[in-house]
DNA sequence: CTGAAAGCGCTTACAG
DNA sequence: CTGAAAGCGCTTACAG
């Protein structure tokens, strides 16, 4: 193991003071050009890379952003993950992940870990970190929210409207004629599955349709809660031609549920998912469905949130969802 | 903004020395049950938790290890992230990710952030760093390869036989009676792809089959690439009954050029993955594929690292890849 | 323009 | 068992 080279070393290599290297390094300060030209020699013959923890201490920040996520191979979040990564590219910060794997105490864990780390921002995808606690911590560093929209921190909240996304890929239904439409929620305890239940429900009723409880069957958001989801559905009934997913995964199983029965989409029964995954696209037929902005959102968390740690004016730009038609739906025959 | 508490602030809190409370919090010596107690009393009061970075800086460690991936996003290296994330779970470790999109210079630029961090350890996921780099780095700390082999580091590199992977999933088909097999291979300059190339070749002329030049299009392992690769082998020839397709994704493009013209899977064209991505149990029909231990290696990393760090004996252990039989494939009939 | 000195928040021989 | 002191690798007033 070779001995790290430090800033020291380049001073002296350089014959400069240690103070010179750092402005050299940081362009923090004007530097005789000889001085200069010695520090970056120094530097190429050292092989010299500077420690940004001990910058950072130095400095009272550390250079770190900390995501916390749910999980790291969801489809779903490592797009936003993704989008974060992108918006980070160029600046000196570099995201931390932290994953709460939708459990209360392990996301606990997981802001422990980042505020341990002192992270100078956190980017908060969904969870269940109580409003009190991220309101808390919004006082003490810039923060955004993705997924929820926290009350007292309106202007860093991404979001989109949960209802809204449901009641159009509903609406697309209803105006391709299907009238018996079953939903796959999601678990109805979490927010935005409670909201896109609302607007499935808002857009049966305003179409004057009869809204059936034997039609809604409530998933846990992945690919086999909505094969179950199926499965119970099928138990109960086979009146419908058409489903809304409360998201894709669960539209994927549902999918699969009925290849396993023969019936197929969009011949036999429509299907609507939501978020469009990257997956959508290649699911045959290829899936209609409400997009969430994931992308576009991490990207924008991490714009903004560079600005705040500028303190530069911002003001986060909100995304909407939208009805994405694909081959997945078909008019009633 | 808060001032946030320091170790100096336990100390004066507890009316103790900071040593005292470093030894407390790390447990590295005994000290007197009430200050001990006073100690405790004091985090709890100050809500202290100490700086990472500052203890790093001490100990000469950053308790980080760092991870280059190429996408985060992807759903392949998000299952071997996932896995490390398991592996590391319960230690002291933090994994820290930097993505190299499969570009050279990216990939020395997240090196370099890595190493800039001090991470105390690395986990290298393919990729087109040169192997005397790998070589280099693996003199200064503890380094698993995942994804390649590296001749002079074989007991730190995780991969499987990509060539006899191949194999199994040709067989697989002949076994079924095809004799007619296309392959959609990955960019062959790939070690992977070109391993994989060689397996199938390897089963069609084992058979006594043909190797038809015809039936092999390169793709990028991109879905979009399966697709297109379905197109270029239509253009050629429709005399085919089955599909080896170098990884899962660009199965999925395929299956989805099939399902446009109508080609039903397995009853018209069997169809065979490779890595057994999470997606393939919901493809209709699930995909029969090549498991590549994704999961397992990123565990099995992460273990034998903190080993390492340790200075405790190991030996990596290695998993096989294993054809997954589902339902995409079936007898010539 | 530049260096000496103090400090960031910890740890760890050292001495008692 | 415990504290004072030095040090980890940087930065940044301060003085010149």
């Amino acid at each position: 193991m070779r001995e790290t080279v430090t800033l020291n070393h380049v001073a002296r290599e350089a014959g400069v003071s240690p103070s010179t290297v750092s402005r050299v390094i940081n362009g923090t300060a004007q530097v005789a050009p000889e001085k200069h030209k010695a520090v970056l020699e120094a530097i190429q013959r050292l092989g010299y890379s500077p420690n940004v923890l001990a910058k950072g201490l130095a400095q009272g920040k550390s250079l770190s952003i900390g995501v916390v996520t749910q999980e790291i191979s969801s489809p779903f979040y490592g797009e936003i993950l993704k989008g974060i990564e992108q918006g980070l590219d160029g600046s000196p910060y570099h995201p931390i992940f932290a994953s709460g794997h939708w459990r209360a105490d392990r996301e606990k864990e997981a802001l422990r870990v980042l505020s341990g780390r002192r992270v100078d921002a956190m980017i908060v995808l969904d969870g269940l970190v109580p409003e009190r606690e991220l309101l808390l911590l919004a006082k003490s560093m810039p923060i955004i929210v993705i997924g929820r929209r926290i009350k007292g921190m309106e202007r860093h909240c991404l979001d989109i409207d949960h209802t809204q996304g449901a009641y159009m890929g509903t609406r697309h239904l209803i105006e391709l004629g299907h009238s018996r439409i079953a939903h796959i929620s999601g678990p109805l305890h979490n927010k935005a599955a409670h909201d896109r239940y609302q607007g499935y429900k808002k857009a049966i009723q305003e179409a004057g349709l009869q809204l059936d409880l034997d039609l809604v069957v409530e998933g846990n958001f992945t690919e086999q809660s909505g094969v179950l989801a199926m499965d119970a559905l099928f138990s109960k009934t086979r009146n419908f031609t058409a489903i809304l997913g409360s998201n894709d995964q669960m539209a994927f199983g549902a999918k699969l549920a009925l290849y396993r029965r023969g019936i197929r989409v969009p011949h036999d029964i429509s299907l609507v998912g939501f978020d469009d995954l990257p997956g959508c696209s290649y699911m045959t037929p290829p899936l209609t469905t409400v997009r969430f902005p994931t992308l576009e959102f991490g990207r924008e968390a991490a714009r903004v949130i560079l600005l705040m740690l500028e303190n530069r004016p911002y003001t986060l730009h909100n995304f909407q969802s939208q009805l994405i038609v694909r081959e997945s739906t078909a008019l009633l025959r």
